[in-house]
RNA sequence: CGGGGUGUAGCGUAGCCCGGUAUCGCGCCACAUUUGGGAUGUGGAGGUCGUCAGUUCGAAUCUGGCCACCCCGACCA
């Protein structure tokens, strides 16, 4: 089978779309706009959400689930997260289906539900309604609860695994006696988000807070990470929210405090979406195929024999059967691939393809000196090892492919960085250079939109921990402390 | 929902202007020779030409409707 995908230089777009599909990973399906994960891509999303899911349970959450439909009447409680969702929800209207007697499937109209049901484009208002029971002292709190689920967003563009009408998230909902208390989660879990998508991912992030434009709807302050890909463009990679007290309200969650008086609850919600997914593939890979961080990889070690005839396979397999079991004895996933359907060059092609970090080939050659070959993906170097010792030598390998990979990212995005003092410099920017640009703002949003309308660049978020420096904004020439993150985005 | 484009075998395509039952490559199946970077040869299977209707002796080809998908805009994790 020969592959081949468009280069990065030709066609960021297009590379991203042939790398998805060749390797793998996604397809478009039978239902617009709704993506297939295929086997290789579900094993990456598997072992996100298993490093995920246990930081969340180390920082004390655990995990629950609520209902996928929504009542259309739960959702108009909170005003503006109405409106922030309202245009994209897909609505069940009708609970059975009928043969007209012509031999057609259609919508029984006698069948109607009484009170019509959302499809759950995010789950606050569900789980604020049901925590309603849950809570009536502060003895009650925190609750500190986390679902994996799937949501519906009614997107008119899609793209796999960037943006789809469905996609796969966690979300955490948390409930909290204090502002402090709730503020103290929000920026807990965005740290969670950064030291995930840092140390697992390799992906760099900028921890920040959202501008009102960017909010989440029903939010006082949301959080986010913001990386950026290859092509010079943002990825919001994963938001965290403080919704202080308007879901409460919303729904009449009080608690009764220490001293008996009642008050309203505080709230947390933040997640992270198959998303991240787009965010692994744009980071690493390159015009040969997926790159996929050790960490994170489903098969970190692939093994390849080259042999002559079904005595020579013998030969090569017992020596690789031993290295693969020292392998796994280290805690590496190793796959033997053995197959003689296809040759060697075929598979290393398809390993580079497919992202897998480290390839072994051994063949008969190797046999007689104790040597095998090994290639790593990342930087598609080749050495020959001594067999002695090699499962320590690849557990280096993968830590330092681990390192490389990151080191890269932040050194590219470093490089993607720049100041802008002028409106004039800042569009230049924009168009020859792209990546992020630290420049000043007056605040307001009416500088923000004309911003946005004139060069499609965002403000992706205030950093936290900013530097204050007095400043002139860029557009308005209105004073400004301090300067924000622009870029144009995903 | 506006503007542009495309639908022919699993994938990529030729044929369409000028109507006569479909071309080529990859992949697939069998056998043989091969195996240190996507092997080669020989033989073979696979298509209601997106869909519905119209024109015609005859439609992939001409006409009209519908559907789907892609790209560009407005909306978004």
């Amino acid at each position: 089978m020969s592959k081949e995908i468009t280069a990065r230089a030709e066609d960021y777009s297009k590379w991203y779309n042939d790398l998805v599909v060749k390797a793998d990973l996604a397809d478009h399906s039978a239902v617009r706009g709704c993506m297939v994960i295929k086997p290789s891509g579900y094993a990456i999303w598997e072992k996100m959400q298993q490093a995920l899911d246990k930081m969340f349970k180390d920082t004390g959450h655990v995990n629950a689930y609520f209902p996928l439909f929504i009542p259309k009447s739960f959702f108009s409680k909170e005003a503006s997260h109405v409106d922030g969702f309202a245009k994209e929800c897909a609505v069940v209207t009708h609970y059975r289906l009928k043969n007209d007697g012509k031999g057609n499937i259609v919508v029984d109209e006698d069948a109607k539900l009484e009170e019509e049901l959302i499809v759950r484009p995010t789950s606050e208002t569900i789980i604020w309604n049901t925590y309603k029971g849950w809570i009536q002292s502060y003895r009650d709190l925190p609750i500190l609860v986390n679902q994996w689920a799937n949501v519906v967003r009614w997107e008119m563009r899609t793209r796999l695994f960037l943006r789809t009408a469905e996609f796969l998230w966690q979300e955490g909902h948390t409930a909290h006696a204090t502002a402090e208390e709730a503020v103290e989660e929000t920026r807990r879990m965005l740290d969670v988000y950064a030291d995930f998508a840092e140390n697992w991912m390799a992906v760099p992030v900028i921890k920040g807070v959202k501008t009102a434009n960017e909010r989440f709807a029903g939010a006082i302050d949301t959080y986010c990470i913001e990386a950026l890909m290859q092509d010079g463009k943002a990825l919001q990679a994963g938001t965290s929210h403080f919704l202080g007290q308007n879901f409460a309200k919303a729904f009449d969650v009080k608690f009764a405090a220490k001293d008996g008086k009642l008050d309203y609850v505080w709230a947390t919600s933040w997640g992270v979406s198959t998303r991240l997914m787009g965010a692994l593939i744009m980071s690493h890979s390159d015009d040969h195929g997926l790159v996929i961080p050790p960490k994170l990889a489903p098969t970190q070690v692939v093994i390849v024999p080259i042999y002559k005839g079904d005595e020579g396979l013998a030969k090569v397999s017992e020596v690789a059967l031993q290295i693969k079991a020292k392998l796994q004895a280290k805690g590496i996933s190793v796959k033997y691939d053995d197959r003689d359907t296809q040759r060697p060059g075929w598979k290393f092609a398809e390993y580079e393809m497919k992202g897998v970090p480290v390839r072994i080939a051994i063949g008969e050659r190797d046999l007689a000196n104790g040597t095998v070959e090994v290639a790593r993906r990342d930087t598609l170097e080749k050495e020959t090892l001594s067999i002695t010792d090699l499962e320590n030598k690849i557990e280096h390998l993968l830590q330092n492919i681990q390192d490389n990979l990151y080191k890269i990212a932040l050194t590219r995005r470093e490089e993607m960085t720049h100041r802008a003092d002028t409106y004039e410099e800042f569009k230049k920017l924009l168009d020859e250079k792209g990546g992020f640009i630290y420049a000043h703002w007056d605040g307001t949003s009416e500088t923000e939109e004309k911003i946005k309308e004139e060069t499609k660049a965002t403000i992706r978020c205030i950093p936290l921990n900013n530097v204050q420096e007095a400043g002139v904004c860029i557009y308005s020439g209105k004073p400004s402390t301090q300067r924000v993150l622009f870029a144009r985005a995903y």
